[in-house]
DNA sequence: CGGTTGCATGAACAGACGTTAATATAACCG
DNA sequence: CGGTTATATTAACGTCTGTTCATGCAACCG
């Protein structure tokens, strides 16, 4: 038992590294960019023993592309019921931007983004696994939220798909632009407050005023 | 004279089939993944002979960056004084709308716009014409326009620069997405009539009823 | 006509790439 | 202790990369 643990711990240990060291370089240098022999001298071993932990550098890709998008804030709609968010009104669209604001500066989120962006045009499960989480879990969820806040008289009526989006979109673009600008490690401060200003900006557009 | 200009035309004739070629397949491959010899057998060449036209990979790639941010679509705001732009309220933002939805579904400008978004983590001069681009010729002289839109009294008062991005993130979104869809020849019906339906909610968000 | 120039070819280079095979070195188990 | 198992190394493979060089051909100029 004790020595299983111990060889599964060595494993995992090495393993883990080759995985941090894919992670970090494929978010700079991008698939192609990131060589076995860099990821390898990374880990600080020879690029042969890659082969001990994986099958090809493909699957380390895709245990990478696993993590992508069973992050922590995939289940933000699932920390409680959708329609004790509705009633929270401004206030649930101010804590859907802070995780956004979260997720932007956190270096794993960070580089998983990278990433995101770097393979986009190149690989197709990234791209399908991107429009269906950005949508699914994101604009769809969030029109949902916004249909009940409608309901409940706290927002103006309008096609929730097309108001998520509306609401969405400047996240998404804040979270662009935040990301290139850490890359040449340029300031963010301006950009770093937008994001309660979108949400600020965003209720007075669709609350029904009192 | 004559064989100057045949001289000169033969250059042209091939030199332009390089970069025609290395557009196509940059815009696909990104521009590690497209190789000099890629490009010559999409020209009908062999790999040297592109060395008779550039000094190297780097000079083609240089050259379809000149062509990236210098298309037809960086005047929009020149045609027409800006003052008078503002008068035409919500007209003037169907407008822009418009013209990024031609920019979407344009061969040439989806091609540069993928490899923007390609080279976009890698390349310093992409991530800084990016931002310059983004910034200054959309974001801010769009924020110049809504400022005399609220001078005018057409919308409310709010800061013109959160205003542009919230104009600007919706349009934007929508053509990474159809970008995406096309990519892998998805149907993007849906998509296309977002544009205008954007530019009628933002509308209604900031317009100052009568 | 003879020479220069423009543009193509084929062959080769040095280096990087992903991957594999033979081998060594431990640590573990019975 | 002896054998198995996990993990590392060294060396090599075939392929692709960007680039160069010597060469050839054809069109132009004086």
């Amino acid at each position: 038992m004790l020595s299983n643990v111990q060889t599964s711990k060595t494993i995992k240990s090495t393993k883990e590294k080759i995985l941090e060291a894919a992670l970090e370089l494929i978010s700079r240098y991008g698939y192609k960019g990131a060589s076995v022999r860099k990821i390898a001298k990374a880990v600080g071993v020879r690029e042969s023993a890659i082969y001990n932990h994986f099958k090809n550098k493909d699957e380390i890709f895709q245990e990478i592309l696993k993590s992508l998008f069973s992050s922590d804030f995939s289940d933000f709609f699932e920390k409680k019921p959708i329609e004790e968010n509705a009633k929270k009104g401004k206030k649930f669209l101010m804590e859907y931007a802070a995780t956004v604001k979260l997720a932007t500066f956190d270096p794993k989120h960070e580089k998983l983004f990278k990433i995101v962006l770097l393979e986009l045009m190149q690989n197709k499960e990234v791209r399908e696994q991107f429009l269906n989480y950005f949508y699914d879990n994101n604009i769809k969820k969030l029109s949902h939220v916004l249909f009940l806040m409608m309901q409940e008289g706290l927002i103006r009526q309008s096609d929730p798909m097309l108001m998520a989006r509306e609401f969405f979109a400047p996240l998404f673009y804040l979270r662009l632009e935040v990301t290139l600008l850490r890359v040449d490690e340029k300031s963010t401060v301006t950009l770093s407050t937008m994001f309660e200003k979108h949400v600020e900006f965003f209720w007075e557009s669709v609350a029904v005023r009192a």
